[in-house]
DNA sequence: GGAATAGTGTCTTTAAGACAATATTTT
DNA sequence: AAAATATTGTCTTAAAGACACTATTCC
């Protein structure tokens, strides 16, 4: 029983921080991957993460945040742990365990910044199946977009997909795409004024017929969850 | 960017897997704990867990059926990943990294086990606040309680509460018992039946009053999720 | 006016809540 | 028969789905 509790009898794992950082671009799902530099997997697409710095982080969250920064450029509004994945044979090096993360992000606060720096990259997620990703990488993003769709259909997580300002239809659309389903506007609506996460802006925007009303999320609400998911 | 992937640059995290295996006992949630032989926190009772021994675990799964397994002597049937607790100040040792889990057990198939292992115990969660716990595992405890509560609204997952051959009456008892508030047995026997995940055992078991129908989980058959949570 | 998009009204559907009524068992 | 518990019947309620209808804007 003793051996439990020996903290130098064990070879610790080799233990990293991923994170899966989705947006929508254009109605189609999209997820940032960097060109991994080194070995292993040297050249093929990976997740932006890496190894906390214990000097740096005070806890995962921050690694997270930090390896996402120096990618985007920004912290996403919307950071939340997915799962642990681990294993002997996920990386050549030896037993390894990642703390995978998901985060959303509207692209539009991050698209210059992303050119910019020519390792990182918008990927979208019906090109995944024919690219050489690192790892497992490939079924950490499949996992998380299934985590990510079972919560867009019973929160309102998919607003930190939008602008600032938005209007129904932007929000409609971004549902619509991580879920790959339609959904009825009016029920959306519904949502909106019984979340009561929301206020007008003093502004419409026009889009091809009659102008829209541009929402923002209250200052200091915290995310809605509903008892009941819109229909698959 | 090179530091990035430099494996050596950093001090590995300490890396540990810990469970809250959680049992109802006469209506009455509780959780298993251990009795801390040696430091850190020696003396004080903590959650069974401990690290990796990447020469038996295939991964963190593994590491805590078997932690679980040496303290109660068989595999809980439910297990799931919490989510991973990491900090400067978690551990005196440093930063550590513990990847949590969730467990249920039907307290009948472990209780005599449990009895004669002097080091681990039951403890009711109405006794927590009072007790001297290691490490930040009050806090682990809360969150999974109220991870379990969560999905005690929209799934079946309280059966692994239950004995091998249960009737409504105990599912029920389990169910309000984790939930902490009474829930409808017509809207209960409506799960039952629409989930078709059970079937009956050919035998009914008396209490008091009419003798009640007992259910058994169907072979193979995955766990049943509802598109809508029992009111709170 | 017509096309396009935004927003509302309202009826239907689904599954849960409430609770009365019936069934079975023990004493 | 009374008490206790199990099970069913059925009406109500809450929130989503369907979809027609109105509103606004651009051309």
């Amino acid at each position: 029983m003793m051996q439990d509790y020996d903290i130098n009898q064990f070879k610790n794992p080799l233990f990293t921080v991923d994170s899966v950082l989705f947006t929508v671009i254009d109605s189609v799902l999209n997820v940032l991957m960097v060109k991994r530099l080194i070995e292993p997997f040297a050249g093929r697409w990976g997740l932006p993460g890496g190894f906390v710095d214990v000097d740096k982080d005070d806890n995962t969250d921050m690694t997270a945040r930090r390896k996402l920064t120096e990618k985007t450029g920004l912290s996403p509004r919307y950071l939340e742990q997915l799962q642990v994945f681990s294993g002997i044979n996920r990386d050549p090096r030896g037993f390894s365990v990642t703390s995978a993360y998901y985060a959303l992000v509207a692209h539009q606060a991050v698209e210059t910044r992303i050119e910019t720096v020519e390792q990182a990259s918008w990927i979208s997620v019906n090109e995944l199946p024919n690219l050489a990703v690192a790892f497992d990488h490939k079924h950490i993003i499949d996992i998380a977009h299934k985590r990510l769709q079972q919560k867009a259909l019973y929160s309102m997580v998919p607003i930190y997909c939008c602008p600032d300002h938005f209007t129904v239809g932007q929000l409609k659309d971004v549902i619509e795409t991580i879920i790959e389903k339609e959904i009825q506007r009016k029920s959306l609506m519904r949502r909106i004024e019984s979340s009561d996460m929301f206020e007008f802006v003093d502004q419409k925007v026009q889009s091809g017929g009659r102008s829209a009303q541009l929402y923002r999320v209250k200052k200091d609400v915290s995310m809605a969850n509903f008892e009941r998911n819109l229909s698959v």
